[in-house]
DNA sequence: TAAAATTTTTAGATTTATCTAAATTTAAAA
DNA sequence: TTTTAAATTTAGATAAATCTAAAAATTTTA
């Protein structure tokens, strides 16, 4: 059985080690909002827990069982963000930080109910795809907006970016998932992009279509 | 803001009030499964944040503001205890090693939110009463089922027993919340009683007729 | 490749919630 | 009203997670 810390931590790790592995010492630091001296210390225990494979000065890695356990802490997050939106009708700015919290509730009958009271949902209210209980990911594939070229078109299935402000924004300009869009033009100037959404011309910042996912 | 052991030591000691005021230092312990020169150091620490009158030796009373953070412990948990047995098909002994964790949540939105997914339930699946946001609680009057005389008759609407290997008792022998019964004899022997429930005869030991309320 | 900068680890302290054992206070019994 | 028993508190330790400051290792730059 894993403490709440050491959850916080084999997610974090999770999550970055699909950008870069092994995981570095300070990454974590950052993204836990913690010290690196700290980090060093979870990270011997988390080693001796046998749950990553840790090289002093080198980083660390997870183990198959720290995997399955990372991966089942996401699949709770991302299904406890399905029920807020679905069901208490948060908005999808709001749920983060709450699941936060509900991700390292313990009981497993729960995990599994829950999944069947939402119907198996295959993504969150992000995008991000729901691990089965298995820990197997639907096979997603997205492409970024700032990536389509003039007079393609795409449909919004997710974000990479999961700020509250970025996402009010992209609600605030009709930008949510599902909607179909359609590259007009890529301004020269800026690289800011020009779409049409629901028959309506939108400009959109470089920045933004880059964290806005497409599938065709 | 407390931790969630605070708030594990201001629900106890608003339960144990119930009971007895002051609350006594070895009843938590008790309780909360601690030794008292822990609940010793928790009580200081709750009386330094005002949320408990604390005398030396004397024990302790819940101040207003202790009372009603416990009283949202209290909401939160028959809260999720219900939506459990409502909407995860929970039975009602599953319910409560669950609803320990979920009730320490933090978000005011979620409860709410929560609540009215719920359509406002007055209690939870044990009969409790689940006060509203101002922590008032609905005037529900109970009696014991063992103090009902032989033909009184009264309907079930709660336990003041929560342990599972009771309650599966009780579902197994179809006393459960709702069912109307009807006390047929009450046995000189050895106190147990017989009563009526859906036209058919039943007999349970004294022991059980104390922790089954009911009202007329 | 030697010096500088960055990253990471160690050493030692702190905070929170525990504990055991001993001392103190209060309540009950003789 | 002493004496005894029970309840409670204090003193001092421990474990988990954190921190700061300093030392060590690695990487980058010159
Ligand atoms: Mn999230
Ligand atoms: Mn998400
Ligand atoms: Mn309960
Ligand atoms: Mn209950």
């Amino acid at each position: 059985m894993q403490s709440y810390t050491e959850e916080n931590y084999l997610k974090i790790i999770y999550h970055l080690s699909v950008i870069s592995n092994p995981v570095q010492t300070n990454a974590i630091a950052e993204k836990i909002q913690t010290k690196a001296a700290s980090v060093t210390d979870m990270l011997k225990k988390l080693s001796d827990k046998e749950l990553v494979d840790y090289i002093k000065y080198q980083g660390v890695t997870l183990t198959e069982k720290g995997k399955l356990t990372a991966i089942n802490i996401v699949r709770k997050h991302r299904l406890w963000e399905v029920f807020l939106v679905e069901k208490l009708n948060f908005k999808w700015d709001e749920v983060h930080e709450v699941a936060e919290e509900l991700e390292h509730i313990k009981s497993t009958l729960l995990v599994e109910r829950l999944d069947e009271f939402l119907e198996f949902p295959k993504v969150d209210p992000h995008g991000d795809p729901i691990p089965d209980q298995h820990g197997n990911f639907a096979n997603l594939s997205f492409i970024k907006l700032s990536k389509l070229k003039t007079n393609e078109k795409g449909t919004i299935t997710g974000v990479s970016e999961h700020s509250s402000p970025f996402l009010k924004h992209l609600e605030k300009l009709g930008l949510t998932l599902g909607k179909r869009v359609e590259i007009s033009e890529i301004i020269d100037f800026d690289g800011s992009v020009e779409l049409l959404i629901d028959d309506k011309k939108l400009n959109i910042s470089r920045e933004v279509a880059k964290h806005i996912l497409i599938s065709k």
